[in-house]
RNA sequence: GGGGGCGUAGUUAAGCCAGGUUAUAACGCCGGCCUGUCACGCCGGAGGUCGCGAGUUCAAAUCUCGUCGCUCCCGCCA
């Protein structure tokens, strides 16, 4: 077989070690840097694996360094030579091949590189619009490709284990129908049927469903999904699940095989033991001591309700809240040293994101409470805040009196950033928890109705079928969200397997009988062939890779992220398309401020 | 849809609050010297639509308005 330039490489940089001392290899990668002694040259070679240092001498191999004059940062090249050992007080402890080198004997330069518009480190610190645009430079980042690595080994471990578990990897359709509940479309437009339209999936919710009737029993996909959301750090476009449906199984039992496949996927990919079982809380605990429905549980300071406690104090802004029906919570802050009077004021405006008008503070003291809402209590009702919160001298109470909603959110954003602020959030933990027993429905105040916490398909908790009629926002649902360090990872839920339920559900929520038809029809026709009782979770693969790779954002674990725009910067997608592409598809494109 | 942050040589930043001569530094780049470097060192040099557009002013990187891009958050995301 023919080599590259009549170089055969023969080993990876990364991979050199001092076993291969004598040994002849040819290795082929990236210049990451040049040190040209004016004698002696020094080039470290880069390639996937890591970095080898190979040496030029030129009373030894004149010829081969001789080239190294040409050679810039980045070019690509192969060197052939001898692995040896690094003279005694030549070695660098800091690098993995840093007590050998490659001795160049020969060398080719495979193709020149252009001067960067930046440069690979890790230090230099370059915007985010220039990387992306660059990704292919940016991906040569150690870090960020060992991200990359990270989540293909994550992969394979998921594969693994649910292979092991018996499930059946299945391809769905990407080109499949709009689903009105739920995010935002992509559309696809159809050129075989002008005016009609494809969706892209947010997620093969039907079809793992429709497979669980056809028999499959155990079903999974590491699958592409799409919304058309406003993007965060934590949410992109199009994400990647893990996607998972069995029948014959309790959701105590999909919950369990969960959890060996993340801790699992944790062992292999971190070696993490994760303690099993996981942590388990109801919808309502969270937010009564958490304020949201996915709690970060690595640190505690809670939430407490002092409604009662402040209903009849003379403080106006705590009592009239309580009349109205709203509430007042307070998080305790255990002695912050470096929380300063101008850290606790600068809270209001972080807290107004949230809707809530303001943040009270009180600081306990040797004397009593220091802080403007002191005056307003008695020592009676001060003592009990101070139990109720455990407070001692020196911490800080937080105090947020508003409606129910507005409280909870703000005063549980509050807690997370209060908790990163004073670093009271324990490094290299991993806190997974369970919440289950969520609403089944909840009330939309943008569409006036009653829509699905989770999707139409959820199954309720069975002692509570009978409230469908008489208390339809009573009812909870049989579903379940895996959050790690506040990070929803995953959610699933049992499904409706039988046709009346689910047409119940769909009435409850204001689907009539004809739009569920139009919309579902196939699922309702298909729960009336046998369907078995099945239910599934969904993780979000990237968000786990994420997490193992204690990145700060999702574009650090995808190879071609979007921006905030969902924007591709490398090939400017989305652009507009030819006039005959649209004539085709039948499509007329009105810009804005035209219509 | 709303709120915050950022935008100055190839890159990262300083200068902006308080307008005023040739916009400063580091890294990178180019040239020279150097045989044990590993962020090599030393000497010299080039490099700028201060994101874009308008306005105020004798004078704008600096002040005002608009706009574009990146980013964080709220809404939204079953």
């Amino acid at each position: 077989m023919k080599g590259i330039s009549g170089f055969y490489r023969t080993k990876y940089c990364g991979d050199v070690t001092k076993h291969d001392c004598g040994k002849e290899v040819t290795l082929m990668g990236w210049v990451q840097r040049r040190r040209d002694l004016g004698g002696l040259t020094f080039i470290d070679l880069r390639d996937r694996t890591g970095i080898c240092q190979v040496v030029f001498n030129p009373e030894i191999h004149p010829q081969a360094h001789a080239s190294t004059h040409k050679i810039k940062a980045e070019y690509c090249i192969a060197v052939e030579g001898e692995i040896r050992l690094r003279p005694k007080d030549m070695r660098n402890p800091g690098m993995r091949t840093g007590s050998v080198e490659l001795l160049a004997q020969r060398v080719s330069i495979l193709n020149e590189a252009m001067t960067l518009p930046f440069v690979i480190s890790e230090t230099a610190d370059v915007s985010d619009a220039l990387r992306l645009k660059y990704r292919y430079l940016d991906l040569r980042r150690p870090s960020l490709k060992e991200n990359i690595i990270l989540r293909h080994r994550a992969a394979r471990s998921v594969r693994q284990y649910l292979d092991k578990q018996g499930f059946i990897d299945i391809e769905t359709p990407i080109l499949t129908k709009s689903t009105p509940e739920g995010a935002r479309d992509y559309l696809v437009p159809s050129r075989v049927s002008p005016g009609q339209f494809y969706a892209l999936p947010q997620s093969p919710q039907l079809f793992k469903q429709l497979l669980m009737i056809a028999g499959f029993d155990r079903y999974y996909q590491i699958v592409k999904c799409f919304r058309d959301e406003d993007l965060r750090a934590d949410r992109q476009p199009e994400f990647t699940q893990i996607d998972i449906e069995a029948s014959f199984l309790s959701q105590a039992q999909i919950m369990d095989i969960s959890e060996g496949l993340i801790a699992t996927m944790f062992k292999d990919t971190i070696g993490v033991e994760l303690p099993r079982p996981f942590f388990k809380m109801t919808y309502n605990d969270a937010i009564r001591d958490y304020g949201v429905d996915n709690p970060d549980t690595r640190f505690s300071m809670k939430l407490h309700d002092i409604s009662d406690l402040v209903a009849e104090s003379d403080l106006e802004v705590f009592s009239s809240v309580v009349g109205r029906g709203g509430l007042v919570k307070a998080i305790n802050v255990k002695g912050p040293d470096n929380l300063k009077r101008k850290d606790l004021d600068s809270l209001a405006s972080f807290i107004s994101n949230y809707g809530a008008k303001g943040v009270i503070w009180a600081r306990a003291t040797e004397k009593g409470w220091q802080g403007s809402i002191a005056k307003f209590l008695t020592h009676n009702q001060i003592s009990k805040i101070e139990e109720r919160l455990g407070m001692e001298v020196g911490d800080i109470a937080l105090f947020v009196a508003d409606k129910k909603d507005v409280v909870n959110a703000s005063l549980g954003a509050l807690r997370v950033h209060i908790a990163n602020k004073l670093s009271l959030v324990p490094k290299d933990t991993y806190s997974p928890v369970w919440i289950s027993e969520f609403p089944l429905l909840e009330w939309s105040e943008e569409e006036q109705r009653l829509v699905s916490t989770h999707h139409p398909f959820t199954a309720p908790v069975e002692e509570d079928i009978s409230l469908l009629v008489s208390a339809p926002s009573k009812i909870r649902a049989q579903a379940y969200d895996l959050v790690i360090n506040g990070q929803e990872v995953g959610g699933g839920s049992i499904r409706i397997h039988n046709k009346s339920l689910q047409q119940q559900v769909f009435k409850v929520i204001g689907i009539g009988e004809e739009e569920a038809k139009f919309k579902f029809g196939f699922l309702l026709e298909a729960l009336e062939y046998g369907a078995p009782p099945h239910g599934g979770i969904a993780f979000g693969f990237d968000r786990l890779v994420m997490l193992i790779a204690k990145a700060a954002s999702l574009r650090d674990v995808i190879a071609f992220p979007k921006t905030q725009k969902a924007f591709c910067t490398l090939t400017q997608a989305p652009s507009p398309v030819d006039e005959t592409q649209l004539a085709e598809l039948g499509i007329k494109v009105i810009k804005k401020g035209e219509d």
